[in-house]
DNA sequence: CTGAAAGCGCTAACAA
DNA sequence: TTGTTAGCGCTTTCAG
């Protein structure tokens, strides 16, 4: 039915290893051997299996990717960075959603590895002890983008998030704001919780502001918890705003507006992400760019370092943010 | 190195084929030499190799997913309903971005083909014959998601986008409108170009309102192009917009807006798409509701029948759709 | 209920 | 430059 090396090489009166070479761009084939080869493939309309290839050579050019969920434009961003790279060394890739559910996670990774995927990549706001250790005992080579691993027992790519929150309260600091608050992502998450926290903390400290545990709202991301946040702290009425992602943002300001307040007149906001969301904002984002298609992208080459036994000079790759001003902010230039 | 199947056979003192009987759940097996196999496969850390199985068994438990754009929040939704139905059978998924490249679609349906993938999800705006061709040669199941084939030999999910569209305009020339611009995404798609557009010509016709060529602005799908639409229309002077989807709408508020119209009283407009971004709009945005997420479930789940060889009792699925009626057109309710 | 044995379709030494 | 021959790790008859 199917037609496989066998009937090529019978066809084409040559060897199975001849065809396999043909198919494989082994350079020890005559021309003229290689083009008949060539010619009964066409005819027969053959297809290698890559199945029975990767039982025999032990590689799949498959690379596993678990992400939180592709329905959320960070993640899809990430993805898309991801798949572009691999597309670009010839893999494919496996996508599962672990809803940063740590049973499915541990699950996933099973999963992938008896794929004998030759590699993953990893996306979580929490690498739990458990996941770690399955990651350390496997073979396959691994990377966490945008994922904090303290151990630097696996390899990842990260931008440097203590920094960057550091610089948003900053300048919100020094247009001369006191009251500052933190709409932050969810706190299980080591980013929000252990570095974009602490550096809005740290910030404050610097200057001699106090923290009230209270200006600091966690939120799930959303739109409307967003919305929800500003009427949570309206008797504190921050007059600036530290926000975790460009969606919150949005709702950040709907809400402020709908309670009659100007932007950036009365309350600055400092966004986190610089999506496409926030040009698509009134008024127009000030967010600190994290550059999810870049850490998809140099997570996803870093692997291909990996699998291929390269030379690996940097295992936790940290890559530049920057800020965006936009209208959102007052801005002295 | 690797465990394999043999050596946990040896240790537990029985046969390949039991040890395959225990992993596969089979119920054939007396439980206390189950028992004994789970032990000896807990000990060892035996993790079946998928790769081998797929060969001996001719299915992978994987199927291949062909999408234009993961970073597209439409497809990354269309994406996750896939997913989430895969995961459901026991499905994994491979995941391509084919960019509508006719090209890249046709080598990523060999590619997964190779890989011997049980099925394929397919979405594209235009399926020529070609791909036509080479998707019925194949025994492989498949399924097209939110994409038209109008010979009907492949299976597909659809709404009825004449009908929405029609609804669409419907509306707006209900609430007196003469002058109706179409916004369109690319009119390379046959969704808009023999759907759409062709919904919004009837429209107008029934309503004895002509046709103006010049309404209809062609556009790439994006928020800036939506704003750019609305100078190209600026001497036309439209009451009334029917916008291709939710981002390309919010281009076009702002750019109304900022050319001092007020939404709805001196303009309406309906969008398409209702995803999140329709409540994220400020005025909110009617639209017609194109359920993504469930077409990507629904093909995810046609397409397991398919591959599970059940009977198919509707070959062309068409899901209804609805409009959301919010603050971008006035509502007599 | 269990085992033996024949593949699945291909790669990769090793020979020639 | 080409062919021979073992496997890769598992499923699946077929016997018993």
């Amino acid at each position: 039915m199917t037609v496989t090396i066998y009937d090529v090489a019978r066809e084409a009166n040559v060897s199975m290893a001849t065809v396999s070479r043909v198919v494989n761009g082994n350079q020890n084939v005559k021309p003229a051997t290689r083009k008949k080869v060539l010619k009964v493939i066409e005819e027969l309309g053959y297809r290698p299996n890559a199945v029975a290839r990767g039982l025999a050579s032990k590689k799949t050019t498959t690379v596993g990717v678990i992400i939180p969920d592709i329905s959320n434009s960070m993640y899809a961003e990430l993805a898309r960075g991801i798949e572009d790279i691999a597309t670009m060394y010839r893999y494919n890739i496996i996508l599962s959603n672990s809803d940063q559910n740590q049973n499915k996670e541990l699950q996933l990774l099973e999963t992938m590895l008896g794929k004998q995927v030759d590699g993953i990549v990893f996306m979580s706001g929490v690498i739990t002890p458990e996941l770690l250790h399955e990651m350390e005992r496997s073979s396959t080579p691994i990377v966490l983008a945008g994922s904090i691993d303290e151990s630097a027992a696996i390899a990842s790519v990260n931008i440097d998030y203590y920094g960057a929150a550091y610089e948003a309260v900053k300048k919100l600091i020094d247009n001369g704001h006191k009251k500052i608050a933190f709409v932050s992502g969810p706190l299980t998450s080591k980013v929000n919780k252990d570095y974009k926290l602490k550096a809005y903390r740290q910030a404050l400290l610097d200057a001699d502001i106090e923290f009230e545990e209270q200006l600091v709202v966690e939120c799930n991301n959303s739109y409307e918890e967003g919305m929800e946040a500003v009427e949570t702290l309206k008797a504190l009425d921050p007059t600036a705003y530290f926000v975790s992602n460009d969606e919150m943002s949005i709702g950040v300001i709907h809400q402020l507006e709908a309670n009659g307040k100007r932007i950036p007149e009365d309350v600055e906001i400092v966004s986190y992400e610089n999506s496409k969301l926030a040009r698509m904002a009134r008024p127009m984002l000030t967010s600190i760019a994290f550059p999810l298609y870049d850490i998809g992208a140099v997570s996803m080459r870093l692997l291909t370092k990996y699998m291929n036994k390269e030379e690996i000079e940097e295992k936790q790759v940290i890559l530049p943010y920057r800020i965006e001003e936009r209208q959102s902010t007052k801005n002295n230039d």
